[in-house]
DNA sequence: GATGAATGAGTCTTCATTCAT
DNA sequence: GATGAATGAAGACTCATTCAT
């Protein structure tokens, strides 16, 4: 049974949540969640049991969000470097599109009530990158490191990026590329 | 001629507020913090008249740590990559032993009420880094990057390794080593 | 659609407040008035923002109830001696039979946080007062002083008598005949 | 043994508690008084052991500078009239010359921490005052009205009498004439 | 199902008072 | 005797959560 009216509602909690915590933190009240949503402050509560629940939906719910944005499209059939440029040209564009998605993602990182499934979120879709990883390796195209060691790389590099662009607004083509060949140097085998 | 306000019950203080921000961010409550560095409510007050002085003095307290760290004893005549290699090894080596600290200041930098006294706290003591950039620039030796671009980018991959080696310990000695390799890969002139 | 804001409450809310205040003065803690209610802390600031804004209510309310105490009733056709006794009547009375009230309005008008809209309310309704001193100018029948000079001594004479009641009930009768007889010779051309 | 600087001390305190009690109240902070005092916060409590005590040593020492400003030359063998006259004028001078201490009595009044010894100072400086009701009741000169009406009067009249001219300095000499007569006129025997 | 009034524990901060210096 | 750092119980106010409507 289709419910699209409380749908609605859900999303427009969990947008509010997400401005909320990207400027004041997971500590944001709820009040304050429920009024820029245009809800009831008992509302969230039909919705989310608990406030930390909420805040672990909306953990769960921009992860694969994300791995969304990334992964549709993903050309499984081209070189180790495309598909990776085609993964960091996705990842730093949505951060840059959804900038306050990407700080309340942030925040919610530092948060240390995550449950572990709320963390797991997503991760499958992620496999294609692993793919990535595996594929580099067979080729000695990189440095010998482990595939966690590669993903915090990117990640790092990513996150710097985004956030140089939300400064510089006007330098996201350059920053765009010069960041990639940064990263891809610090990747390749010297 | 009263009882002097005792340096050590300040300290304490501070001690226990980096301790309960590292986990539970800047809304840890000064109730917490009080009961942990053993010392009454009131006497926070005390030393600090807020609780965003009080945040603010740990920040700035916090970058002066680190500039201490980094730059005691540093080789101003040393070539480009020995003298940011020191500053890695110490940057680095800080994070991992002081972890708790390390948490503490990445939860200050999301919270936004940091005051600019705050912000500018140790900056005149990186002096010596700006120096290296200058010096790399000079000498073609890294890509034709901004300054801005170039501290980013150490600030990542530090911050990058220091989470990785708490996550593995034993790995210090490598993730320190293999991690400055991709840094300077990454800056250096292809 | 939820639960209507109960006025039952608001009252029991200023109803307690108007005690704490007439014997603890303006300082009377939120607390203190919520037992006294026999309503949580929390419900207090859902009905009044704030312990000020809750302290000019109760003020606004007193001076309404006092207009609505002196004016119901008002014989605008009578004698200047017959309208100022039945106001004088009506005041008195009130005062002795809502003592507590009374305090509290005595420890609000020294406060100084009261706004101007709360020291506004009401006042409209005294109009019909301020007939009376016109109309006793024009007869000539008191002496040449300023209305304002008129009113302090018509409320100092009326607090004065309620304070009298006040410790001496059994003589409520003859003070309010005797007082207005002083107050009446202190006002009457001699 | 005298102790000449202790002695100041307390004054100032006292002074200070006066000035911050006639804009404050009661409820004044200790804190405030010892800074606007000169006076480290301890120290009011080697003079005072309580706020309360505090509060009612200042109670007693105003009341003991009235009777003071009031008795001192009274003319004891004057008629009825020029005698409440003297002390009339004395009383309002005095009110409108120190109106920070008029006002922090006037909040000492309304506060319920008074001690009966508080309340009794000074009182038999006004014997005299009693004296001049006594010679009008022999002489039939005022309506036969209770001793306690007309000390209420004449405090009535004389606090209302010091606001007048709190609101209109330029007004006191007039305000202080037509006052009086007033009071006589409602105090005589029609 | 949605609402928002009600709740009371929890927040930051103040205050009278004590006591080491 | 004077000082002011230290204390911890209030104080006003907020917040996640419940529940009557």
């Amino acid at each position: 049974m289709a419910r699209p009216k409380s749908e609605e509602r859900r999303n427009a909690i969990l947008d509010a949540l997400t401005q909320t915590i990207a400027s004041k933190g997971v500590s944001a009240s709820t009040l304050a969640v429920a009024k820029m949503a245009g809800v009831s402050e008992g509302t969230i509560f039909k919705h989310f049991v608990t406030k930390d629940e909420l805040l672990n939906s909306l953990y769960a719910e921009l992860k694969l969000e994300i791995a969304d944005a990334l992964m549709s499209g993903f050309p499984r059939r081209l070189s180790v470097r495309s598909r990776l440029q085609f993964i960091w040209n996705r990842y730093v564009t949505w951060g840059s599109e959804h900038y306050v998605k990407f700080r309340a993602l942030q925040q919610l990182n530092l948060w240390d009530g995550l449950t572990d499934t709320a963390k797991a979120a997503g991760t499958q879709q992620f496999d294609s990158i692993r793919q990535i990883y595996r594929d580099a390796m067979d080729q000695r195209l990189w440095r010998p490191v482990s595939e966690q060691l590669v993903g915090a790389t990117i990640t790092a590099f990513s996150e710097m990026t985004v956030a140089l662009i939300q400064n510089n607004p006007e330098m996201q083509k350059e920053y765009m590329g010069t960041c990639f060949e940064m990263l891809w140097s610090s990747l390749k085998k010297s």
